[in-house]
DNA sequence: TACCTTTGTTTAACACTGTTAAATAATTTA
DNA sequence: TAAATTATTTAACAGTGTTAAACAAAGGTA
């Protein structure tokens, strides 16, 4: 009866033609694009036959996220096996981090939540989006005692401390709770590291 | 002619009432929730009413935006004016900073794309989640010679490295472009620094 | 082959979304 | 009071995720 295992193997197929076709879409046009019927459409099917497959369409989300994890994690490892010393082992790590999150983009949105959801674009042309950031490095300037607030030193100083403190803000936010102890913790290290860092 | 200014006065009033509205529901039930319909019934009108106030639901957001930028940097003014020292007020505005973040989570999700979108929930009880995780530690673990790899200090120095990857990651995929000169730049400085603050 | 049952697939519908045009109600102006 | 202007709503469009019912195709059994 080897038919029953060819149509287990078609179906098989089409759950992962749902999944290309998905990330595909998004790939092309976006994540607010994407839409069951659009999903059918690529597959050559109608929407209704894609809950034969997943029970929703965040159950199609979910499943992407689980293969952006894999995915990640692969070639963490990968990078890993490249060293042997711990310190350039991790190094090696965090930038194949690093590149996976631009080689994927639109999967790391999807695992990390970073949205361009709804007027992000817009508000990079958002005057009142420049306040903070002038405010900032007019006083990094004042510590480091550079008179050009447009220096690239600054702006660099600038990136590190936002990243930091953005970093894990939102991952606060999205719920992954480690300890409030911890966060103070890493908040004030990285803080007064980078400040140190600047004086010394 | 008064009359005139009262009812310039009552549209101000509504316009404010809508921005209200949008950040109760939001605030509510979700940034999912947020429809123009919703908004309508808060403040006893149909929809299409809102559309002589706003052209469309990105315009409030960016409305929304705007005040989050304001309140933001008020609140950074605040923080500097209490210290002298460049340092010292460095410190204080990004723990204003941190504060605004969670004080003002939904105007922070809004401001720097940080979505509890799709299935962010989900993804928390997601195995394959813990995948990466387990992969940082452990190296994490052998650079600073631990055996508990759950030991906190290894989850700290995590916690720091994620962050401030992660933190660029995301002010890039965001479209913040700042030169790939200075991200390199920032996350080889970041990574290092790390790195020999375990080691030292 | 003929029938019945199971499976695969589509059509139609529901309740919702943002948004617009037309119709109606209220108010101001002449 | 009548006309003109403004305020507000109703109805509609095209889209969304999702479900139930209708239909078509295949398989098994007699």
């Amino acid at each position: 009866m080897g038919s029953k295992d060819r149509i287990l193997r078609l179906k098989e197929e089409t759950r992962i033609n749902i999944l290309d076709a998905a990330l595909q879409i998004v790939k092309d046009e976006g994540w607010q694009a994407l839409s069951m019927r659009k999903i059918a459409d690529v597959i050559e099917y109608t929407a209704p036959i894609i809950y034969e497959y997943f029970s929703s369409k965040d159950a199609i989300l979910l499943e992407l996220t689980r293969k952006g994890y894999l995915l990640l994690s692969r070639e963490l490892q990968e990078a890993k096996g490249k060293y042997q010393l711990p310190a350039e082992q991790l190094e090696a790590m965090w930038l194949a981090y690093w590149n996976f999150a631009f080689a994927n983009k639109e999967l790391y949105q999807l695992m990390f939540g970073v949205s361009t959801n709804c007027c992000c674009q817009l508000s990079n042309k958002l005057d009142e989006a420049d306040l903070p950031w002038s405010l900032f490095t007019k006083v990094i300037g004042d510590l480091m005692k550079i008179e050009d607030m447009k220096s690239d030193v600054i702006c660099t100083k600038y990136y590190t401390f936002w990243s930091i403190v953005h970093g894990l803000v939102s991952i606060n936010l999205l719920g992954r709770n480690s300890s409030e102890d911890i966060n103070r913790q890493v908040l004030k290290d990285a803080i007064t590291g980078v400040i140190n860092s600047i004086t010394a």
